[in-house]
DNA sequence: GTTTATGCAAATTCTTTGCAATACT
DNA sequence: AGTATTGCAAAGAATTTGCATAAAC
């Protein structure tokens, strides 16, 4: 089972308010999340530059990962961390009514053939357009 | 031909030095530029903020594109116009050790399935890894 | 009791805006 | 000549750093 609790003692990470609801709200909300939403949801309960250093310490924990955006805008999602080896590698898609970043975990990433020389570490595929809440 | 006089002549842009320098710096190096490569390799020839409204320009004439990088930072790329239809779905490689972008234009993108009411607009696919200059 | 996280202030960096001077057509 | 672009100053975001206080283990 995963709450937010057992996920910061699997990291061996010091339990804090700001850090259990931070992953509460990853947990709750299935999107990708940028700082400012955060900031949004929590309503001011914790200073700005102490979600910057938890999410840092997230990434640095490979808690959380960097979900690539349009835009330039910094977001984050939850690793999952069932399988033994651990990958980012998911699609991500990105709706362009509401804004909501999604992982579609479900979604295999494709092989793709590199031209010659070039040597593939990970990938990230972000798909735009209308997500299922808008449609 | 594609000379960076011809291209700001096919999108009715007048000729400026910044904007003749700031499309050879892409025709030269092959790879996706930040501001702030541009600004280094252009050695404060022009201001910073020309060179934003450049960038800017020039992303709403469709000469260069958003490239998606995985550390956040906003980078751009010529587009390629030789077919009719413009679109920006190249694969693009990251190099984890020269940091590079390269667009990798002969790469199909693949098709995705997406579940159920979710509908594509575009896609970006970003592969990270080591080029064929650093391997 | 020791170590780590937090909050506040302030410094940096990144990006945008206003306006007068300059360059382009 | 008329319009668009540039440079400078300055405003506004986004992000980072230092340090003393407070909380976690």
């Amino acid at each position: 089972m995963n709450t937010a609790l057992s996920i910061l003692k699997q990291h061996k990470l010091r339990v804090t308010d700001c850090r259990l609801e931070i992953i509460n709200e990853f947990l709750g909300k299935q999107v990708a999340l940028a700082h400012s939403d955060l900031e949004e949801s929590l309503n001011s309960q914790f200073d700005r530059v102490t979600i910057y250093r938890t999410l840092k310490t997230f990434l640095d924990e490979d808690l959380i990962h960097k979900v690539l955006d349009d835009r330039g805008a910094t977001k984050y999602a939850l690793c999952t961390h069932e399988a033994a080896e651990h990958n980012h590698e998911h699609v991500h898609f990105k709706c362009e009514k509401c804004g909501e970043t999604t992982c579609l975990e479900s979604i295999a990433l494709p092989k793709i053939p590199l031209p010659k020389g070039f040597k593939k570490h990970e990938m990230s595929l972000l798909v735009q357009g209308t997500c299922n809440k808008c449609n």
